[in-house]
DNA sequence: CCCCAGGCTTTTC
DNA sequence: GAAAAGCATGGG
C-alpha cells in the first residue's frame, strides 16, 4: 500500500522542468499515465504528480527516507526552502530588463539536491558529450549496476534501479563499464578509480559537506581526482553538496556571459584562468550566495530561449 | 568531412 | 607559468 503526501511550495514549481533540471538522470523519467513522473531516490520509489503551479502529490511504499519523514526529505531535495524570487540581486530586473523578460518564466525550475555521489559520477559522464547520450549512460549504468526494484502502482508493475553503489561501480570491468560509457574506456576507468575513492573513504562526502569549506578549496579537492576539472568539480558543489554558490561554468555559460554581459573573458578560449576570471565576474553581477542557483536559471532560459534546444 | 556536444589532460612555448 | 594542441565518441 502508498502512502500519499502533497508538497507545498511557496515559490510556484514546475514539476516538468524541475525533474529535468539537474542532472537527475538517474530518475528513470517516464511519464506514467502522462501525468505521474517516477523516481527512485536511496531506494525509496516515488510517484510525483504536480496538482498545482505550486503543489504537487507524492506516492510512496515508505514514510520516510534517510531516516528523515518523506515530505521533509522532498522539501529540501527540491530545495523548496529557496525563496526564488530572491535568487537574483534586487537592482537586477532594471540592469537587465530585457533579459529579466525571458527569465522569469524559468523561476520555478528547482536545483535538486542530490545525492553527492550519483552527482561526481553523472557529471563525469557530462564531458564533450550532448545531452541526449548523457541520460542514455546515466541509464545503462542504473540498469546494469543499479540494484532492481519492481513497484505496483496503480495496478502497473513498474520497473526501477536504485543508483549504483560506489562499491559495486568499483568492482566493476572496466571494459564492460565502458558500454555505459559511450565506449569511452578513458572514461569508464575513470568512473571506476572514483568510486573505489569513495568506497575506501578518501572521498568523503561528511567532511565535503562542511559549509566551511571555501569553494576554491572544495574545487580545487575534487579536481584532484582524474577525470574531474574545474566545471566538474564545481557541478558536483552545487548539484550535490548543496553549495548554491557554486557557479560551473561550461561551453553554455560562457557564451551567455558574453552575449548577456559583455564578459570580454567569456570571448577567449576557456582556459583555467580565465575560468577563474569568469568565475569571480559571476559573483558581481550576481548574488555571490546565490550565484550557481542564479547561474542555472540563466543557463536553461539560454538553452530554450536562445539556442532553442527543446530538451533539458 | 565538417562541427558540435553541460571538458579534461598532456604538450609546448 | 600560461596558451595550444590532443583526446575520445556519437550525432547532425
Amino acid at each position: 500500500m502508498l502512502n500519499r503526501f502533497i508538497i507545498h511550495s511557496k515559490n510556484n514549481i514546475s514539476i516538468t522542468d524541475t525533474l529535468f533540471s539537474g542532472q537527475s538522470f538517474q530518475w528513470n523519467i517516464e511519464l506514467f499515465d502522462h501525468v505521474y513522473y517516477i523516481s527512485i531516490i536511496d531506494s525509496v520509489p516515488l510517484f510525483i504528480r504536480a496538482v498545482s503551479s505550486n503543489e504537487f502529490e507524492v506516492y510512496s511504499p515508505y514514510k520516510q527516507i534517510k531516516c528523515i519523514p518523506l515530505s521533509e526529505f522532498i522539501c529540501s531535495y527540491f530545495s523548496l526552502d529557496v525563496d526564488t524570487e530572491k535568487v537574483f540581486p534586487e537592482n537586477f530586473h532594471e540592469l537587465h530588463p530585457y533579459l529579466w523578460e525571458l527569465l522569469t518564466q524559468y523561476f520555478p525550475l528547482r536545483i535538486l539536491r542530490q545525492d553527492p555521489f550519483e552527482t561526481i559520477i553523472s557529471f563525469m559522464c557530462a564531458q564533450g558529450i550532448g545531452m541526449h547520450l548523457i541520460r542514455k549512460q546515466i541509464s545503462m549504468l542504473t540498469e546494469m549496476y543499479g540494484e532492481k526494484r519492481t513497484v505496483t502502482f496503480k495496478g502497473k508493475e513498474v520497473v526501477l534501479h536504485n543508483f549504483p553503489t560506489p562499491e559495486r561501480l568499483a568492482a566493476a570491468d572496466p571494459f564492460a563499464l565502458s558500454r555505459c560509457t559511450n565506449n569511452n574506456r578513458i572514461r569508464a576507468a575513470n568512473i571506476i578509480t572514483a568510486s573505489r575513492r569513495v568506497a575506501e573513504g578518501k572521498i568523503d562526502f561528511e567532511t565535503l559537506h562542511n559549509r566551511d569549506i571555501p569553494l576554491d578549496e572544495l574545487r580545487r579537492t575534487l579536481s584532484e581526482n582524474s577525470g574531474i576539472g574545474f566545471k566538474i568539480a564545481d557541478c558536483i558543489a552545487l548539484f550535490g553538496l548543496g553549495r548554491f554558490d557554486a557557479f560551473p561554468i561550461d561551453t553554455h555559460v560562457k557564451q551567455y556571459l558574453g552575449a548577456w554581459f559583455n564578459s570580454a573573458t567569456a570571448l577567449r578560449p576557456l582556459s583555467p584562468a580565465s575560468y577563474l576570471m569568469m568565475d569571480a565576474e559571476a559573483r558581481r553581477l550576481l548574488k555571490p550566495e546565490f550565484a550557481g542557483y542564479a547561474g542555472h536559471i540563466l543557463f536553461h532560459c539560454w538553452r530554450k530561449e536562445i539556442k532553442k534546444l527543446r530538451s533539458f
